[in-house]
DNA sequence: CAGTGGTCTAGACCACGAC
DNA sequence: TCGTGGTCTAGACCACTGT
């Protein structure tokens, strides 16, 4: 009769409770054994059940405790006029500024500085050939202690050699000021914007359970020339982060 | 010694077979009962393995035939300037607009068009009450006949009522057109993009496998007013699609 | 301690694809 | 027909949480 499997039938049902708002973000869900026992079926069954469900990023297990549903943890938006010249010129780096004005605490880890070869993406857009030498700066961004963010900044070497970009903290304003007064202003920019499931060394990085997407959004920088000088590719957690564009249409 | 458990240790290892190129795209990976006797495990646990990788998005499995690393289907490139008046002019809605110029064949199925009651989010955004009545018109869009986006637009019935845009096809050159002969021309528009796992009926209605996250485009049209007059609710594969954004930065 | 999820075993049968 | 993945069973032991 029913071509379904059991497994999809229990996971069906716990999902139209959730969406149905039965059962509550934070609501346990019932522990697997009993699940099985009250479909007469066997544990690993009930797991499969879970799984499913976790795989769609509805519920988080959690070791000895239970399996609950997922809260909607607080989103991040990020507009694009983070990256304003007012921001710079009040002393705020596009991260902090972006995170206190939504009352949320900034902390920024710089976990790695120095010379790279630029993969075949980052040369593409700084116009450079690939494996070239450019400055990386790698960088963790925190919101309330809560990790929210990985980027990878990508500068073109000869205009990082010997400067305080490849100092932790490049200037009190943050990197972009700091490139401002090498004459390189931030006047326009490419966002490019896809989404993927993390490698585990991301999602590590990021505190992140099953079935919760990334964000990657490469961001190019031109000058007043019209000139690219810098890359970032921003791993966003895509349940806690919120892109935001506003555009005139031609 | 090792704390790892197996299921892990295999997992591991194909990754990094996967990642370093040794399993091409397309590679057929070792059978779940060679790679359990390989590992000397049961084929549960080997099962496991091909699970994680799974949930990554790193392969693919398929029913009789074997598990495969996952090929990187073509990317859409979703620029800005899809929505711009030129096309419009000269006749293209959007998606056709955006396809051909990538060389694919354009289809679009009108699933449904009726008046509906507006969910929070879309009378937020077109500054009505919850639950008012609203144009809902859902889409799905093919390119080379493989489904690469499913839409939902909601137009504001003072506007929508009696009208053309009622019918499947409303005029040559798609909504925006039709829109625009009633007085509401796009002059701008707001985009919230983010990600998420997609549910059941999404992943089967765009054929998406495990592991394949939906990237979820709001966007908001702005009449010469300043009135926003239609929100659109976009749902797209994330291997197939990318959104490219250019700015100026005041 | 009891209850929970995490992992594993060693089978079984079914559904699908290729030959 | 044979090899593949999909599902299920009925156990087992471990690791973690909370009382």
């Amino acid at each position: 009769m029913s071509q379904t499997p059991p497994s999809r039938r229990m996971a069906d049902a716990l999902r139209q409770a959730i969406l149905s708002g039965e059962l509550a973000p934070g609501a346990k869900l019932p522990s697997e054994r009993s699940l099985a026992q009250s479909y007469g079926a066997a544990r690993n069954t009930a797991r499969q059940a879970i799984a499913i469900l976790q795989a769609e990023g509805l519920v988080e297990a959690q070791h000895g405790r239970g399996v609950f549903v997922r809260r909607r943890p607080p989103i991040r938006r990020l507009a694009q006029d983070r990256y304003a010249r007012r921001y710079r010129a009040a002393g705020g780096a596009p991260f902090r500024t972006e995170a206190e004005s939504q009352g949320r605490r900034a902390q920024v880890q710089v976990t790695d500085i120095g010379p790279a070869p630029a993969p075949f993406w980052v040369a593409r857009r700084l116009g450079l050939r690939e494996g070239e030498q450019v400055l990386l700066r790698k960088n963790r961004y925190l919101a309330d202690d809560e990790p929210v963010q990985l980027a990878n900044t990508y500068v073109r070497w000869d205009i990082a050699e010997g400067t305080a970009l490849l100092k932790p903290v490049p200037g009190p304003s943050g990197i972009y000021a700091t490139l401002e007064s090498f004459g390189h202003q931030l006047v326009r920019m490419q966002e490019d914007v896809s989404a993927r499931m993390p490698l585990p060394d991301e999602a590590a990085a990021l505190g992140l359970g099953r079935g919760v997407p990334v964000l990657e959004l490469i961001h190019t920088s031109f000058d007043q020339d019209g000139q690219a000088f810098e890359v970032t590719q921003s791993i966003l957690p895509a349940d806690r982060n919120l892109l935001a564009y506003d555009l005139p249409v031609d």
